[in-house]
DNA sequence: AAATAATATTAGATAAAGCTAAAAAATATA
DNA sequence: TATATTTTTTAGCTTTATCTAATATTATTT
């Protein structure tokens, strides 16, 4: 089965707003996420339908079937492979990757791939902290909860950001979070759900409910 | 400027069959070399024309312009980065390494082929002996000639090929010529062109004037 | 339940890149 | 030079991926 590169987009696209839990995936929701047209979604679900990667009625709504996951992981596995090997071998900053990674995610070559991940020693994560589907589509998720869900008192180490804009991660380096600290909630503000953490035991941060909600942490 | 995929791919072959010091390049010539059809070809070039990376009259053939020249050399110098990458990082066989090439030389990121070419070292050659261009499609040729056209005795070290089919690629393999090997000619048949050399001071190859003529020697 | 609003789909265009078959132009040959 | 052959271009069609505008369907309010 081969995908277009317009394809494999599309179904990466439902495939993450599937996986956010979301009761089901809206037409304009797509179009949104892949700067598109409604009408365009419209066409290519149809298309997407009768390529049987998802199921498609329309006006219903629609469900990846599990050859399209198997599908949308191969393309995740080659984009976050791409930007570990930007970030660890070129040493591009983690804001920089995103756009690169989605053109390098749509070469087709299997031995390509199969060498790459070799070569940057099978990583188990991606520079935004998100996990690397392995050769046969499996993912392992580690329990995370989002910062601003913490509690007062409670620590734990930062893994992950949910929002990869450049905007959002250059303002973490500016403010000193990165992916690996070690954090533990000082205190939260009831008005605003605003936070104070203190980062690696020694540098204190004062953040929006908005930022924190972005950014993900392994409880300890 | 902005090139398509498909105009990349032609100018490319363009600017290569205008190098091979033919004459001029035929619609022929090119369909032949990117495997499509005169009359696709017809219509390219008057793209081409109108983007002004060719001067073209029909019926009278086509010239390449500075402009062209320049662009051609950008997507030549990145697919022959590339091929450096997939040798010397991913160990891919020389053989292995054009389909996969022909599709990296199109990626858009100027930072990337900026970080590429410094993690690779400068690289002044690719795994075919093929000179790489810098930044400003600058190529230094070094002085070469077809193997077949050396004399008895003479002697020098093989710098590239022209033909970089995996079938003839493979060949090199097995008997044991590849770039940067010392050879010297001991033998030549009049009635067919077919060589004798000696390879590295130890082994004697036969080959035919076919094969010959494919490798390019820096004689010394 | 009817009217209104929001969402989704279809109709009809456009642009890129390819194809086959037909026509036009240039070249070769008798 | 006239005819035949080869080369090149054009005409017309197809597929993919977009778009805008119009229509259809579903959801939300009175
Ligand atoms: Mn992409
Ligand atoms: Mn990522
Ligand atoms: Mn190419
Ligand atoms: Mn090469």
């Amino acid at each position: 089965m081969e995908l277009t590169t317009a394809e494999e987009n599309y179904l990466k696209a439902i495939y993450h707003l599937s996986e956010e839990g979301k009761k089901s995936v809206s037409t304009n929701d797509i179009a949104a996420q892949i700067q598109t047209k409604p009408a365009s979604v419209s066409d290519m679900l149809r298309k997407l339908g009768e390529k049987e990667v998802i199921q498609y009625r329309k006006y219903y709504g629609l469900q990846i079937t599990e050859l399209g996951k198997r599908l949308a992981l191969q393309t995740i596995r080659k984009h976050r492979l791409w930007e570990v090997f930007l970030v660890d071998k070129l040493h591009f900053a983690w804001d920089e990757v995103h756009e690169v990674a989605e053109q390098l995610e749509h070469i087709q070559s299997p031995l390509l791939i199969e060498r790459l991940d070799a070569y940057l020693n099978y990583p188990k994560f991606d520079p935004h902290g998100d996990p690397i589907p392995d050769a046969y589509g499996d993912v392992r998720t580690r329990p995370r909860c989002a910062l601003n869900e913490m509690d007062i008192d409670q620590s734990g180490q930062i893994v992950a950001v949910k929002d990869s804009s450049a905007a959002f991660l250059r303002y973490l380096d500016k403010v000193g979070a990165y992916i690996g600290a070690r954090i533990k909630i000082l205190d939260k503000v009831e008005f605003d759900g605003s936070i104070e953490i203190l980062v690696d035991q020694k540098k204190t941060l004062f953040m929006s409910k908005d930022v924190a909600s972005n950014i993900l942490v392994l409880q300890s």
